[in-house]
DNA sequence: GTGGCGATGTATCGGTTCGATACATCGCGA
DNA sequence: TCGCGATGTATCGAACCGATACATCGCCAC
């Protein structure tokens, strides 16, 4: 999931550990909070060990245009992390409710092409509308035996859920018919696809 | 965090393991999707460790007045739980916006004072909030450096955050003013309040 | 000018939780 | 009687987190 991203990130141009955490943190801000230096560090080891990534130590000075940096490591998408990343981009991670995976798929729809969309917010409904079902179920079935304070929790779960599923019947239907919004993609600007909307 | 939580619901009555995952999936199924035997047990050796939980193997048919049951294990909460319990209880967890703690806290509000209550859904409050200005600042100074879906990601998020303010802005004004609502607790009765609100 | 302080930057450690899996018993219907 | 879903206990490896340590850089107050 991690590996994902990183590999997402670093798709479009390479970078070093502080900046990405940085770039993951307002990419994936909206479903998971921040991503922490004790997983970033370990997984990027673990993406150079497999040949998606090379490690590459800048010491000083030649960074450009501007002043010197103290020393950093750059990392660089490899073509097997190019193949890696586009067969993780079809793949569905667990399919449980509160798996952060669909935030980050979704992050990176850019990427995929409209079948592999779909299919992932199709998959997402179903896993959604599941749990809004057992969230009824309990809120109708087993309410005199629960406290108020967690009916009132599980009334804004299922709120929450109906809100959502909402939201993704929009996305599945702009997605269907019309066109899908064009992206600005920033490595490979696609240059046979209409005006991005935006 | 499953810690407090199984305390929690050890405190209404002792439980085997299978069924003190379905109630912990129930009444906390709103925030988080099911807790994992794999956290579940080593916990309850933890605590068992700690002196908070008692283990007792009831091997066959003295379940009572049903058939017999295969061998199970009952966990009960002791003196030294129960205390450590209402320590929990008033304790906050990290200070970060997709902590889990809070719904479980939120799930057993009605064993806090109003004082803890209040604190937390306030602590909650200013949490979300942090993270809704964060997501604000990134959709108006850097939207155009993201692709669309991104962008519908981030709006998501932001709507959802400010709908959750909204949410705790209701639940902290109907907790300072008028009678919060009172809760009918399953092994303590309350004798002395109104008339539970439900 | 210098002393401190916040941002930048790399890195590890211990601990919690997860998903998958294994295995055994029970009740029930084909 | 055979299988299958619910009940029930349990472990394993891996992912991820929060805290922490440590060093450099730019900048502003004193």
């Amino acid at each position: 999931m991690l590996e994902f991203a990183i590999l997402g990130l670093l798709h479009e141009s390479p970078m070093h550990g502080y900046e990405l955490r940085k770039q993951l943190t307002t990419k994936l801000g909206a479903f998971r909070a921040a991503i922490s230096y004790g997983s970033l560090y370990p997984t990027l080891r673990r993406l150079q060990s497999l040949g998606c990534i090379t490690e590459e130590a800048v010491p000083a000075g030649d960074t450009g245009l501007l002043t010197n940096r103290r020393s950093r490591v750059v990392y660089t998408i490899t073509a097997d992390g190019k193949e890696r990343f586009q067969e993780l981009l079809g793949s569905t991670g667990p399919e449980t409710f509160d798996d952060p995976g669909f935030g980050v798929h979704f992050a990176f729809f850019a990427r995929a092409d409209q079948d592999t969309r779909l299919r992932i917010l199709e998959g997402r409904r179903r896993r959604v509308e599941e749990r809004r079902e057992g969230l009824r179920d309990v809120l109708s079935r087993m309410a005199e035996r629960l406290d108020s304070y967690t009916l009132e929790l599980q009334r804004h779960g299922l709120d929450a859920c109906e809100r959502e599923v909402r939201w993704l019947e929009e996305l599945i239907a702009h997605e269907r018919s019309g066109r899908p919004p064009q992206v600005t993609a920033p490595t490979t600007p696609a240059p046979d696809s209409g005006p991005p909307e935006r």
